[in-house]
RNA sequence: GCCCGGGUGGCGGAACGGCAGACGCGGGGGUCUCAAAAACCCUUGUGGGAAACCACGUGUGGGUUCGAAUCCCACCCCGGGCACCA
């Protein structure tokens, strides 16, 4: 009998599964293929436990998935660009690409240590140019379908990236998603990628994502941000109060609150605020507002406790529906950003329009009431205005009844109402306004003043203006000899910039910001399809057969970021024909984060248990169990040694038990179908197991499939300990140990592969061995043992035959001496039978 | 404010509407040993009881049901996302 000892088999194994290319996979067609993907890692440095849990869960799923006969890719690669290695690299004096490569073999050479089943010749790392070239030709791809713009408008500066960030890169109170500085809103030319045009379908194909978790794809609707509602036009008028031909357009939600619109408001960046107030008694009051809105951080902007400013411009606008001189304000409150950065105000509709009235004491007209207003009674029926101010305490914005609102009153008010279509078809009719739908999402801002990143293939030309690299010049390389230490980056470059124009053949700069490097991962996993190919970015037969991937597994963090440009991306690279899915992950996890002393593990917090450490003490297998078992995959977990120690325990119980079996079982003696209570048990406990260790892996409740496992080593033991040797059933016992180390072996592989090849001596590799069946016979039982409640309290268990008919059941139910004592003197009024669950009685 | 999660022993966590607490950790007791480690066995929700057994028990209050941790309604607490979004 051997020890178990994880150092030696974990080694030898792992340099034994290369060898033998045991992970290597391609396409084929006689097997159903899945493709199970964990969202690749950043090459921070080491490996932490959020790395072991996310690619351990991926390996068991893989492992499973190739053991239950599927063709089976998983791979993985490195988001090698980004900021974190620039700053590296100015601290230790060296260069990004060769802290970023030192660090990529770091965390290899850890996820073979982990025993991590990928294939590596798919590996990729987005900082070659073998990869990074195709991101730029998808980006001329998107470019030549119009999805590619270069604009000017209030972008987000972050000061200590000094980069600009895109929306979805500003997170919680306006700080930067990766290093948490407030930003900055700076007016400036950038280029994005119009995400836009695609929000409806972003959000629309949330609803076929059924294997995703709700709690992202709500997280995602909300980003998204749909409101219905309808473009209505204002008629300005000049200084003179006289109508001009010019209009501004507002969106609302509320076109049914119209007649209760008594001021207009802009947004202090409102392109036509200045000129409205040039040279009047209003402009120093306006500018006065615009000048401290443009002070304020975002974070102060967009608290809404804080009193609304604004001030008058001294203009007036038209009401489209009943031709109201309506006085155009300019209000802090309202946002550029989103719709027409311009606002009709209703304040008995609106909290916020509410609470400027009052502020500055504008009219308040009620024009929606709730059923039970004591206004209503004045107002009821009342087509034109005879009130113009309330005493409520707030804004009404719940359905109602429309009260002096012309010829829409009496009608149902509310969002998507009655009112709300009449409103606007009128509107329509006079084409003063149309029924529309507005985003919040914004266009994705995809240029960073960053060095270490992708090379955005353009060419400034004097005289053709923005000229797209073309293909066959791509790639267009990130030069290696820019000193970062210095603070370089490629506008610093000369010989990087400075190119002729692919069209007119004159002088010309090439552009010297670089992608965001969301850019890279919103497509690696259609590289890892076919990733060396290098005469495109991957054949689409290729991808054809591995994509959709069909589990995706990563952190809750890329809700929106990562997970939404990537849906962006397949459905662009679907319409430009490369491939045919709508969406490129069909079932989603995001597994919790690893905690220690209720803390999230950080080395800054030195509340860090290194991987590392872990598997030089226990080795991989203990860990990878361990991790998994300790709570559901989505959950968050909190980090035990104590728990660890048990894991080692049972690793090393299981181990004994195969070994115990295999010296018994090799020219041992033993009784060839041995029957008895203890082998009925036993074979009972094996299916069971078997069984629900499947299942539980199918629904990724790892940590019951490990109980399961738990439970089928103690019942074997229970049978060691109750049938003496000699009297043991050792084709049973032989059974046993090989299910056993087949359901281990995608926990534990190394432990499993060991004890298959070597202790049971079977052939082949326990991965590619097969899942086992179980019968389901042994499941089958000829008594059961039913509880027995009265008045829904237990007070008994009867044993009957499996077959027993209600009656024989009922009878024996109610002789049991405690039913019987619980019965007595009352009235049995009805008796339940569950077959094979229970009975219950009730008396009365 | 709106939208998602989640509240179960000392702890991590189990439970297709059917014996709440599987499995593991921790605790208590024991076997083996000169002793210890390892291993193995018994025990472990709370209260009462020698025991059989009884009562209570899944955040709170109602409801549906023969039967609710599970379904419905109202609420409380914790975590997360969004938010002057018109």
């Amino acid at each position: 009998m051997t020890k178990y000892d994880p150092h030696a088999i974990e080694t030898k194994w792992q340099q034994t599964w290369e060898s033998e290319g045991l992970y290597s996979v391609s396409e084929d067609a006689s097997r159903p293929k899945k493709y199970v993907l964990e969202m690749f890692p950043y090459p921070s440095g080491d490996i932490h436990m959020g790395h072991v849990r996310n690619y351990t869960i991926g390996d068991v799923i893989a492992r499973h998935a190739t053991m239950s006969g599927f063709n089976v890719l998983h791979p993985i690669g490195w988001d090698a660009f980004g900021l974190p290695a620039e700053n590296a690299a100015i601290k230790s004096n060296s260069h990004p690409a060769t802290w970023t490569y030192a660090n990529i073999e770091t965390q290899a050479a850890s996820f073979r240590r982990m025993g991590f089943s990928y294939d590596w010749d798919r590996a990729v790392r987005t900082c070659d140019p073998e990869f990074y070239r195709w991101g730029q030709w998808i980006f001329l791809k998107f470019w030549e379908r119009g999805l590619v713009e270069r604009k000017s408008s209030p972008v987000n500066w972050c000061p200590s990236c000094k980069t600009v960030l895109a929306n979805e890169q500003v997170i919680g109170e306006g700080v930067c998603w990766r290093c948490k500085s407030a930003v900055e809103k700076r007016e400036l030319e950038q280029w994005f990628l119009k995400i836009t045009e695609y929000a409806q379908e972003l959000l629309d194909d949330l609803d076929t994502l059924k294997g995703w978790p709700e709690r992202v794809k709500a997280m995602q609707a909300n980003w998204i941000g749909r409101s219905e509602g309808a473009e209505v036009e204002f008629t300005l008028c000049d200084a003179a109060g006289e109508p001009t031909e010019q209009r501004i357009t507002v969106f609302t939600t509320r076109p049914d609150t119209l007649f209760g619109c008594s001021f207009f408001l802009l947004a202090p960046e409102h392109p036509l605020l200045s000129q409205l107030v040039a040279g009047t008694q209003f402009e120093q009051d306006v500018r006065g507002i615009v000048e401290m809105a443009a002070k304020e951080t975002s974070v102060e902007r967009s608290s809404s406790d804080r009193p609304k400013r604004g001030a008058f411009t001294g203009r007036y606008v038209l009401n489209p529906v009943n031709g109201e001189k309506v006085p155009v304000w300019v209000a802090d409150y309202v946002l550029m950003e989103y719709g027409t950065g311009a606002v009709m105000a209703v304040p008995s509709g609106d909290q916020r329009d509410f609470d400027f009235a009052r502020h500055y004491g504008l009219a308040i007209p009620p024009v929606v009431l709730a059923e039970d207003d004591p206004l209503l009674d004045a107002l009821a029926g009342k087509k034109a205005r005879v009130l113009s101010d309330v005493d409520w305490p707030g804004a009404f914005d719940a359905e109602g009844v429309l009260v002096q609102s012309g010829e829409f009153t009496g009608m149902r008010g509310g969002k998507k109402s009655e009112a709300m279509h009449a409103v606007t078809a009128w509107l329509a009719e006079r084409r003063l306004g149309r029924e529309t739908v507005n985003f919040r999402l914004r266009d994705w801002l995809i240029s960073r003043q960053r060095y270490w990143g992708n090379p955005i293939p353009a060419i400034h030309c004097p005289e053709c203006g923005l000229v797209p690299v073309p293909e066959d010049q791509l790639p267009v390389v990130l030069p290696l000899d820019v000193d970062i230490t210095k603070g370089e980056t490629l506008a610093d470059h000369p010989e990087f910039y400075e190119t002729t124009c692919p069209k007119c053949g004159g002088a010309a700069k090439r552009e010297t910001d670089t992608m965001d490097t969301f850019t890279c991962s919103s497509w690696y996993f259609l590289r890892y399809c076919d990733a060396r190919n290098d005469s495109a970015p991957f054949d689409p037969a290729k991808v054809g057969y591995w994509m959709p991937a069909d589990q995706y597994i990563g952190g809750i963090e890329h809700a929106i970021l990562h997970l939404l440009y990537s849906r962006f991306y397949t459905k662009v690279l679907r319409d430009a024909g490369m491939c045919s899915f709508d969406e490129p992950f069909t079932n989603l996890l995001t597994q919790g984060m690893v905690k220690l002393d209720g803390a999230t593990m950080s080395k800054s917090r030195g509340n860090v248990v290194a991987p590392e450490d872990i598997i030089a003490r226990y080795g991989a297998d203990t860990l990878r169990a361990y991790i998994l078992f300790m709570a559901p995959p989505d959950k968050d977990l909190e980090w035990s040694h104590e728990g660890l120690e048990g894991m080692w325990r049972f690793l090393n119980r299981a181990w004994r038990l195969v070994e115990e079996i295999a010296d018994e079982t090799v020219g041992g003696s033993g009784v060839a179908a041995a029957g008895g209570p203890a082998a009925v048990a036993l074979r009972r406990a094996t299916a069971a197991s078997v069984s629900k260790c499947g299942d539980d892996i199918a629904r990724f409740q790892f940590n019951t499939a490990l109980s399961a496992i738990m439970e089928f080593v103690n019942a074997a033991y229970d049978y060691r300990r109750d049938v003496p040797e000699g009297m043991r059933d050792l084709a049973l016992l032989r059974g046993v140990a090989t299910d056993l180390t087949r359901l281990l072996a995608p926990f534990a592989p190394h432990m499993a592969e060991e004890l298959w090849r070597v202790v049971l001596a079977e052939p082949g590799s326990v991965h590619r061995g097969g899942w086992p069946d179980f019968d389901a016979a042994a499941l089958e039982s000829d008594e059961v043992e039913l509880p027995v409640q009265v008045n829904g309290k237990v007070r008994d268990q009867v044993t009957v035959a499996a077959d027993a008919c209600d009656e024989d059941i009922v009878a024996a139910a109610l002789a049991l001496p405690n039913v019987v004592a619980h019965i007595s003197g009352k009235t049995v009024r009805k008796v339940v039978v569950v077959p094979g669950k229970l009975v219950s009685v009730v008396v009365g």
